[in-house]
RNA sequence: GCCCAGGUAGCUCAGUUGGUAGAGCAGCGGAUUGAAAAUCCGCGUGUCGUUGGUUCGAUUCCGACCCUGGGCA
């Protein structure tokens, strides 16, 4: 049964940023900045943890005082962060900069928080840690194909739709199905309350030579390399309550130099490794770019190649344009 | 110079008792509802080093040559 909509509250005009790894949203965001009177609030799922900085490429020092940022730090490396506390944070964050006069700037590259932010989450149990260590240890036990048959039982059309290898998403249907005991399909009919962003000006930073960007990746990595990302993996390694496996140290560049830093691998192959996987992470991200459910329906969108500078000028002067009180 | 081992996909390699070949990684496309920098799915034509010979047919067998390692001089 499928029932109205929620009532959508129109959040106060802003500005976003988005686009691949790599691509120059934070230096554009800068620009912005010098400009208009805005703070930022980074869509970033890696730079919301302390003591993960050079591999995160994050914000310096300098640039934090320059500017406020939101939602950097906010987390210690052993604890977690989703989908649904950004959208709770950023929606208050920017009502609250609105309220001082500021313009808000969603900046960064974690399409899931945009894609929820915009569209709507769901209103699904929360995340169960002890519920995930049962049903991993069952996982160890007997097979993820195990549970994928125990949740044909519980929620038939989830386990139609998710295929048997994908651990994550079984057992996050597993834990809805035994926190709320009804199927997700269910529940999604119910709508998905959302904000409403018409009046939101929206850059997608999308390059149209993917040569261009893997260059710069490199370069990029090189340059996290020698400003110590190494030492900044031993640095979390040697934290008692994080172990190898923790979603931390899995993300891209930390989980390749790992194998490095324990001894088990050469500089060059780990950090060979480490670039494949930025690589994948851009390509992840650019088929995000090129799906209809991602943007807000009501928000000006303007479409930039980061590597054609006359396209990123008029980007720059269009969003300081949108951003100017009228 | 001689001997040995190799030369097959972008990389590392498997294989074909003669009927023109396939894995891993990379790459490309896609999915994506509280871990998303996560998780998962799909996509494999390449002068089988070059050139002669044998053969109905050679990447495979034989010869010569080229290249790369290693050894002996």
């Amino acid at each position: 049964m499928v029932t109205a909509l929620p009532a959508t509250r129109l959040l106060p005009a802003g500005l976003v940023i988005l686009g691949p790894t790599g691509c120059g949203k934070s230096a554009l965001a800068m620009r912005v900045a010098r400009q208009l009177p805005v703070e930022i609030i980074s869509v970033d799922s890696a730079q919301v943890y302390r003591g993960l900085d050079i591999g995160t490429a994050k914000p310096s020092p300098d640039e934090q005082r320059e500017v406020p940022h939101h939602l950097l730090d906010i987390r210690d490396p052993e604890e977690s962060y989703s989908a649904g506390q950004f959208c709770a944070d950023a929606t208050r964050l920017a009502r609250e900069i609105a309220a001082r006069g500021r313009v808000p700037l969603l900046v960064g590259g974690t399409m899931l928080y945009y894609r929820a932010l915009f569209r709507g989450l769901a209103e699904l149990p929360v995340a169960d840690a002890a519920l995930r260590r049962r049903i991993d240890a069952r996982a160890a036990r007997d097979g993820w194909p195990a549970l994928h048959a125990e949740l044909s039982a519980l929620d038939p059309a989830a386990a139609t739709r998710i295929h048997h290898n994908d651990a994550q998403r079984i057992q996050r249907a597993l834990e809805v199905a035994m926190l709320s005991g009804r199927p997700l399909a269910e529940i999604w009919a119910e709508g998905l309350p959302a904000d409403d962003f018409a009046g939101w000006t929206v850059c997608v930073l999308e390059p149209a030579d993917r040569k261009c960007l893997h260059q710069l990746l490199a370069q990029r990595l090189d340059t996290m390399l020698d400003a110590g990302l190494v030492d900044e993996v031993r640095s979390l390694l040697s934290r008692d309550m994080l172990s190898e496996d923790s979603h931390t140290l899995r993300l891209v560049g930390y989980r390749q130099l790992v194998e490095h830093a324990r001894g088990r691998e050469s500089l060059q192959l780990a950090a060979s490794r480490a670039l494949a996987a930025t690589r994948q992470l851009a390509k992840r991200q650019l088929t995000w770019l090129r799906s209809d459910k991602l943007l807000p329906t009501g928000a000006t969108v303007l479409r930039g190649d980061p590597f054609d500078h006359t396209a990123m000028e008029r980007n720059l002067e269009a969003l300081i344009h949108a951003g100017r009180p009228p």
